[in-house]
RNA sequence: UGGGGUAUAGCCAAGCGGUAAGGCACCAGACUUUGACUCUGGCAUUCGUAGGUUCAAAUCCUGCUACCCCAA
């Protein structure tokens, strides 16, 4: 529970269920501020899970989590954009640490599930367990969750697939939650001011580490404020002025360099992606045609899978699409189903 | 110390006597359980400077200053 509506209605709908349910809030790392209740480890914020949990009468525990936080997600995150990368850390939190480190504390507080506010729904299929999209096609999680495996599908239940957000509040209003108008969680919570540049040169004790903006040609532009400040297709924040915007097309970490061209430039037809996981728990064997979204908030895109040994596959976009960035899930769909995803470790320009 | 040209926001730039377009950059919001993208809004009481003409001047005239080009 982190204090938000989806993971407190989510509580609700179980217990509703005739299920025996505790309430637990992980403790990720210690909030640098408090702001107002954007993050998901304040005082606040657990307060209001308290609160829920007391009200549907759950024993309620706050779990720490820190030390498993800051190697797998933290460090990661640091390391990422220090390698020219961009880490989605979101992944990497539900990964290891709500769907590996919680699950474990789970079996031994007894638990037999583990039950989130996620918006994405499990099926069972034969012996099998399928991941799919969320009714509320806004609000759908399914992308953040491909790391899922078959044994922990089989141990998780989302109970908000089949509702949207307004029914959600809805129904946390009707049971006089306090956090039935909460905003929606946004931004990195473990960097509230959203500034991950400065973020990360304090974590890391290292300064501002300047280099060079070139363009595609490598001719030299300007001087950035740090690789790790920039990602592939951002626009905001160059400060060069141009007859058209420039856009970052290519990060070296070697020489620190960001290269920057147009929208144009910008644009990747293949991608290697690494660290695969099926849904299905086998590998690919044969190239194949299927959807592949590539952020959060996009729609899917078809593209022609071939697997590359046990855990990579190289993706073909029918159409070239923009700003693919390394670091970032690639994930593969069939209609609503996710087939499995992995990492963007490379991206060809067309 | 001969001739010519240009000076408009952080950058580029329109305007050519009637009350400062646009682009880039920047800022603020919206969107968003990652980073981005995108969208909306904001951004020169003032046109190098000092005077003059005019009901009215960024626009015309004069001086000055700066920069550029061509000759030396």
């Amino acid at each position: 529970m982190s204090g938000g509506v989806d993971s407190s209605t989510a509580a609700l709908l179980m217990q509703e269920k005739g299920y025996t349910c505790i309430g637990c809030m992980m403790k990720l790392y210690d909030a640098e501020q408090e702001d107002g209740g954007r993050t998901c480890c304040s005082q606040r914020d657990a307060e209001d899970a308290r609160s829920v949990a007391y009200r549907l009468g759950m024993p309620f525990y706050v779990l720490n989590f820190k030390e498993e936080f800051r190697e797998n997600v933290i460090d990661k995150f640091v390391d990422c954009y220090r390698n020219g990368k961009t880490p989605n850390p979101c992944i990497d939190c539900n990964r290891y640490l709500k769907f590996d480190a919680l699950y474990e504390r789970a079996r031994i507080l007894g638990c037999d599930c583990i039950v989130t506010g996620h918006y994405a729904r499990i099926e069972k299929s034969g012996a099998y367990f399928r991941l799919k999209k969320a009714v509320d096609a806004s609000k759908d999680q399914s992308y953040v969750l491909y790391s899922l495996t078959q044994e922990q599908l089989a141990h998780i239940v989302f109970p908000l697939g089949e509702l949207t957000k307004t029914e959600v509040r809805h129904i946390a209003e009707e049971h006089g939650f306090c956090n039935s108008r909460k905003p929606d969680s946004q931004d990195i919570c473990f960097v509230p001011d959203g500034d991950h540049g400065s973020f990360i040169e304090r974590y890391t004790g290292k300064p501002c580490e300047k280099g060079s903006f070139t363009d595609t040609q490598g001719n030299i532009l300007g001087e950035h404020r740090g690789i790790y400040r920039y990602t592939i297709g951002q626009r905001r924040g160059i400060g060069i002025s141009a007859a058209e915007p420039y856009y970052v097309c290519g990060i070296r970490a070697e020489d620190s360099t960001v290269i920057l061209g147009t929208k144009e430039e910008c644009m990747c037809r293949e991608m290697v992606v690494t660290d695969f996981n099926w849904i299905s728990g086998t590998a690919l064997v044969q190239a194949m045609h299927c959807s592949v979204r590539v952020r959060y908030h996009a729609p899917e895109q078809p593209a022609y899978i071939e697997p590359l040994g046990q855990n990579s596959v190289r993706i073909r976009f029918d159409a070239p699409q923009r700003a693919v960035t390394p670091g970032q899930a690639a994930v593969l769909y069939d209609g609503d189903y996710v087939l499995g995803g992995g990492t963007i470790e490379t991206c060809s320009p067309i």
